[in-house]
DNA sequence: AATGAATGAGTTTTCATTCAT
DNA sequence: GATGAATGAAAACTCATTCAT
């Protein structure tokens, strides 16, 4: 992009009044942008450029604020990652019964997902890049398996009181749960194309995917 | 970039000789090659340079044979999804019986997912990408929904034999059969550091996957 | 491109001290750059890196000012090219006797010429491109034909007042006129070869030219 | 271009029968494409590639043939060069009365740029390189100022007779009477632009400028 | 805290030329 | 004579990062 010189900053980005010098606001602007740019174009085809035009200051500030592109991008990929853990620990799954918490799980997966397409195609860029970023996350390795120990004690309690099948892996069904939808919402650009239909990111399809991938979970754990 | 004069030039990169001016030889070279970088890098991380360097030949030899890096990508693409679908084809499903049909599309959707793990991030990319590269594959647009009309042929023979659970969509049996290996395998970077487990992706570990994932959807498709 | 770390940083390239961070002055020093650079070498034969080495700065320069080798070719001409229609509007032709504003236009195309070699070789390579980027330049067409018009009124005049031969096209008169001195200057090359006269660029020959160039012109447009 | 494997050679460029091993017409093949490439493109813009394509060859002939691109322009320049030489030498001026001489001269020179626009480019491009292969070619200097001498008799016989203005230099008069014809090709795309006239090259809009060309020069050498 | 200017190291692509058959 | 394959050098352009104010 070419600089004029004549009308360099004469006008604010977009035309809105902002506060000069607010720090946090700058701060979160960029983290915001670099969500963006991140999810859309993975780390090695995100712009530094691109990420201050979209947060409305410079790349100077990142550098300020962030130290590098690499830190930026740990800290948005944080970020994502531990306001899903928050909200999957807020269902408080504990306080419910067995195959009512298997169902409240499943059904919150489906809606996270589908709320957050940016999470998902953080995700996915995290694990092409091997999960390089999260290995050094002290932060998000110490959130680590409460949840494998959660679905461990309400599979135990199903059994127990006969209504979950036997011999359920927390593990496995944990991965279970979650590919029902992070596939489908990951993959939809390609089924799309594959299957002709491009309407699967559409809310009324969205729904039909829901209602199958409760009823694939429940079917699974039910004793027959 | 290293140069390699004496014995380096005579082996190339595998240990195998390589004839000079086999055209064909090369092509391939650069084409394996390509699928590896893409896989590991990402269209916008991948390097024409490291690509020639793992095929054995100059960058100027891929501008020879396939114009640009993104011409490249999209063929490295075509392969790579045309060989799955040539694959599935080949399955045959309409000749069993069909619950076995059903688990034999989770063996194999399992087996293929965990023996083609480039195979995986080249899709995982594709999608990051909102597969932009795959809409314009005039090839593989052909392939389109034969597999849905097969699977539908199954269901509803299924059905009236009273195998089969009725009102089963055969896209979303199809999504949630690719989805339960798809996601181990396309996540197993995150989910081996978010759970401490690094053996995943092991065979042993992976074989506990396969047989869960029979489970779930044979578990779905039996009417019960 | 050498490094100057220590006193080089200082003083620039032609000696002249180069305050840092001045927008305004790099981007000048580009533009005269890239003038010559572009005169001497045409659009294909510049180098970017020439014209960065030229202008005392880096390319990088280049992009951030002009965006593309092609937009700074564009400006170069714009500027060389403007800069010549501004002094012929200067001339106020129409504030002179007919015969004398022939002879001033004559004149002034001779004085122009000379002086500005770069103009010529800037002429003669856009013309090699067809004019493909004078087409695109709003700024240069809006200064269409006024001269023209100008030189339609002179010759009605001159007409008039039986000063000039009647029947004159002021079209046919400009490219004459033009092509006086163009043509010494544009093929002064090949002309010295030829008829192995290097001393036809010298002034004191310039000026016989220039003495023949009005007679030409003043033999034509008087009455006989 | 990439070249596809399967295809290669097996279809003729053209789909014309091409005696094979003709080197004669090979030679006159690249020659032509030569010509037509250089006095498009420039010595710099020019493509080897696109010289052999046009010619319906390989690069290698040119190399084969030429031995590099620069000799190849030398030569193309050369047989250019010549054949207005000699076209002009054909002219037999002297055997013509010194009035008609003139004329015949200024009708020669239109009539020949106007048949020739890769000439005028050719002469445009090697003088942009101010004459560098010119100067090398010792064919072309042997050629030297026979014409200026023709001319100098021509004057000097019209100046006896009374019929030719006395005084006029030779040289200033051939450039005189090269630039009228000259200029306007060479410059048309240019003039076309400005003068906002797309039809300055046809051939109706020509002959206006030849008429005018040959008053000019007519007036100019007549004694008033 | 904010901004525009500057830079070094790449990255894709091009191109004249040569090699092998 | 003819052709496709191969290569080294350079070209335009990009980009993360730092400097100066």
């Amino acid at each position: 992009m070419a600089k004029r010189i004549s009308e360099a900053g004469a006008v604010a980005a977009k035309g809105q009044k902002r506060p000069p010098r607010d720090a946090e606001r700058t701060r979160r602007a960029i983290l915001a942008a670099a969500e963006k740019e991140f999810a859309e174009k993975a780390l090695s085809g995100a712009r530094v450029d691109a990420i201050a035009e979209r947060a409305g200051t410079n790349k100077q500030m990142i550098y300020y604020y962030f130290e590098s592109k690499e830190k930026l991008y740990q800290l948005v990929l944080e970020h994502a990652y531990g306001a899903m853990r928050k909200a999957e620990r807020e269902l408080n799954l504990l306080d419910l019964e067995p195959l009512q918490a298997i169902r409240r799980l499943v059904e919150f997966k489906c809606d996270y997902d589908f709320a957050h397409p940016r999470f998902i195609r953080l995700l996915a860029v995290e694990n092409l890049q091997n999960a390089a970023f999260l290995v050094r996350s002290q932060e998000l390795k110490a959130m680590h398996d409460s949840l494998i120990v959660t679905l461990e004690t309400i599979l135990r309690r199903g059994e127990e009181r006969g209504e979950i099948k036997p011999g359920i892996e927390p593990l496995q069904l944990y991965i279970t749960i979650s590919s029902l939808s992070y596939f489908y919402m990951s993959n939809a650009a390609t089924l799309s194309v594959v299957f002709n239909r491009d309407d699967l990111r559409r809310p009324d399809q969205f729904a039909l995917r829901r209602t199958h991938a409760i009823e694939v979970a429940m079917d699974f754990v039910r004793p027959r």
